[in-house]
DNA sequence: AGCTCTCTACGACACGCTGCCGTAGATCCT
DNA sequence: AGGATCTACGGCAGCGTGTCGTAGAGAGCT
């Protein structure tokens, strides 16, 4: 029996790989790096990578007789433009930022206000 | 053939009528407001009802024979709750929200400042 | 050239989630 | 009692995802 994982872990798994790696990977340092202490096969990881390409969370070019990939957005890109997504996805906006406002801790809203301060002011 | 919806596509119109009407609604309320002009099977509504209440998307309490249901979030809670489990999952916090404010439009800028700004100040 | 390694491409299968419905049984109205 | 209305339970199909296997191309060794 399987652990019962959430859908898109193995995905999520390949790009926090990329996205600690910073640069191009091959498919073989990819697998090695998640591999350890399991078995993983090969295929499934290229499987994986294709798909991702596919989503466009990847890009990948010919690299020798390997493709390399690699990150179209860095983590935090990639975070915030989901968030994007979903508010953008859900009724009225104002309200939204309210609520979510109230969901961050003292210290990401001093940040969020200095963020807002520096950028209003050039 | 079908056309190929994102996937949660008829939950999400139910939590939409609920969230229109606002209030406590029957199955056979919900029915009929989805049923506009296509044929829907009235257990195909108390099926999803049923599993948004398993995911706390919805309570529901008895009201003579039938059930009622109601959001146990209003649109915008349940917006911004999801933009903060975006959030928690990934990476720096402060870096994200970086990004994420370069996403919005001057006037959603204006808005968060002021929102900020008030609870600052007390 | 022949063999072996290493990759990619293609395809496959299982399982969970979601859309969708049918049937059986309970409850209420008349 | 009979009909209408609901819930509970179950079931099926399609899609997304995790996971592989196999075939075939290209590079390098012998």
């Amino acid at each position: 029996m399987k652990k019962k994982l959430p859908m898109g872990a193995f995905e999520d798994a390949v790009m926090e790989v990329l996205w600690a790696d910073g640069g191009w990977m091959t498919p073989s340092e990819i697998h090695s790096e998640l591999a350890q202490g399991r078995t993983l096969a090969y295929t499934t990881v290229t499987t994986t990578l294709v798909r991702l390409v596919e989503k466009g969370r990847l890009e990948r070019h010919p690299d020798g007789r390997a493709f390399v990939y690699h990150p179209t957005l860095t983590r935090a890109q990639w975070v915030a433009a989901r968030m994007s997504e979903v508010l953008a996805g859900g009724g009225d906006r104002t309200t939204v930022l309210g609520h979510f406002v109230e969901t961050l801790d003292e210290r990401q809203r001093t940040q969020l206000r200095r963020m807002l301060a520096a950028r209003g002011e050039q």
